[in-house]
DNA sequence: GTACTGGATCGACGTTTATCAATCCAGCGT
DNA sequence: ACGCTGGATTGATAAACGTCGATCCAGTAC
């Protein structure tokens, strides 16, 4: 605990505290942060961030199966990265017959812009 | 991987190809994603993220006691966490005689947007 | 109808992660 | 020298995560 108000005394650093006296804390916005921890959390495995370079390549649509064709892994493991996307609302989901088209949702791609811009006030 | 692809020739659907004929297999760039991974795993997580905004809120610098007093995680569970940040370049910590003192590395967090316009284009 | 195929879902398994109590280390003060 | 205090490190534990094989479901083609 930051007790160190006990002695206010100038002894050998007036400044020695341990922190600025910290007021009004800015607890404010610092609860808006569960939001972009949802998109962190979504682009925090190398295979997800690659779907979404693919993505972001292409300004077209990508089915499943060629996304999954790019990758080493199952196909299972492929469709759980994608629901992770889709439940993140990174990407979106059109299906076209027995094929689902995936596209970039730009839309959550800027607010992670925002994060970094929050970040960086 | 029984699942191999097949390469859907055009059996009997002319143009009900699964996906734009993908070539070059732009397996290329897609490969700078891992620098990436990591700074997203730093950010995936609520706490961290909440010291980063106060961090950025403050322009100047916060110690460690005063983060702490923040949350009602023990004091290892924060330093954990200061520790991942430090690793993945997101702060910087200054040893003020007995006191660390933590300042945003705004450097990193353009990184971050430069995911963002990566994912933008 | 049946047969096939693209994709999602279900268990299960191993690894990683967040958290804590206990301990250890490094400065500071008397 | 001591004691005290801010922080990091060390296990240990429970939850979450990534991955897979097996299965299931919904269209399509025959």
């Amino acid at each position: 605990m930051p007790r160190a108000k006990t002695t206010p005394q100038k002894s050998a650093a007036d400044d020695a505290e341990c922190c600025v006296p910290n007021p009004s804390t800015g607890r404010g916005r610092a609860r808006t942060v569960g939001s972009y921890a949802v998109l962190c959390k979504a682009l925090a495995d190398e295979t997800r961030l690659e779907i979404l370079v693919m993505l972001a390549e292409r300004t077209g649509t990508l089915c499943a199966c060629e996304i999954e064709a790019h990758f080493d892994l199952s196909q299972p493991t492929i469709s759980h990265h994608l629901r992770i996307l889709r439940e993140a609302g990174l990407v979106r989901v059109e299906r076209r017959g027995t094929w689902n088209h995936y596209t970039l949702e730009r839309q959550t791609v800027a607010k992670l812009a925002a994060l970094a811009a929050l970040l960086s006030t």
